[in-house]
DNA sequence: ATTAATGCAAACGGTTTGCACTACT
DNA sequence: AGTAGTGCAAACCGTTTGCATTAAT
């Protein structure tokens, strides 16, 4: 787990008769840039803040190409929009509170318990970049106006 | 954790000031018979199953008002859909399986460890209704064509 | 010269909105 | 009669598609 390499990118695509162009470069500018999970929607935001012709489609077939090079996968955030990962950060997943909209990372460490009681319990084996726990944080427990709960 | 008490609804509905109407019914009729989890738009669908003159909107706002009463709670399934728990079940999350799309409930028990401890860890409590975990059934986890993970 | 990738526009699906009308209380 | 709820239609948002055009190889 070393950082992505972003430089050889160029290379890696037209290894695979894919090609570099002006458009791709400016998402894997962002996308350099960018720590963890962001949605696929922020990231034509901050494309268009760079080249403000970005068009979505162009971003979102370039995320599914990046995808396939390993370079980022996409898992669905809290509200159900896609979030994309930019690879290899840690394997972890995310936690998020309903109450104040917070949202932390959960550490493969945290879910070492659920992940192996579920692989050894089931067979089941947790894909933990898509895992998002949502409840209530500690800030927010105390708080009046959300007992509805 | 009783049975959900849809007979007393229109009571409970008029009690508040709000009404009781056909529409109404058809929608309390497809949840009464409901079990777990269900998106808002396999809800509408069922609606118009008995009644085909059934209107998208009228659904949703009627969702949101057996939310405000505590018979339905809502939460995001993994591919980011509203998704309806019909109350009170127990308490549960679920297991996604990316390879299959198959699902299955995650007991309250199964998922104890991660709820205690990211409530002892940083005072976070988990709304287990809005869980779901993605990753590979048992039954997946040997077949071939999605090694990419 | 190939053909991958783009720009555009339109469609998608699920959900939400505004508003005049209906019907429950 | 009062007003909650409805039906309709249109908008919404993020994402995806088809297709003719452009441009990287």
């Amino acid at each position: 787990m070393t950082a992505p390499d972003w430089q050889s990118l160029p290379d890696r695509l037209r290894a695979r008769g894919l090609r570099w162009t002006p458009q791709r470069r400016v998402l894997v500018d962002v996308l350099s840039r960018t720590r963890g999970h962001v949605t696929g929607s922020q990231l034509l935001e901050r494309c268009r803040a760079i080249e403000p012709a970005t068009i979505p489609s162009t971003v979102y077939r370039t995320l599914d190409v990046l995808e396939e090079l390993g370079m980022v996968r996409h898992g669905h955030a809290a509200d159900g929009r896609e979030e994309f990962h930019v690879l290899p950060e840690a394997d972890h997943g995310h936690l998020h509170c309903g109450a104040c909209g917070g949202s932390w990372d959960l550490s493969a460490n945290e879910a070492d318990g659920l992940v192996r009681s579920l692989r050894a319990g089931r067979g089941f084996v947790v894909d933990l970049s898509h895992v998002t726990i949502v409840g209530r944080c500690g800030a927010c427990c105390g708080e009046p106006g959300t007992e509805g709960w």
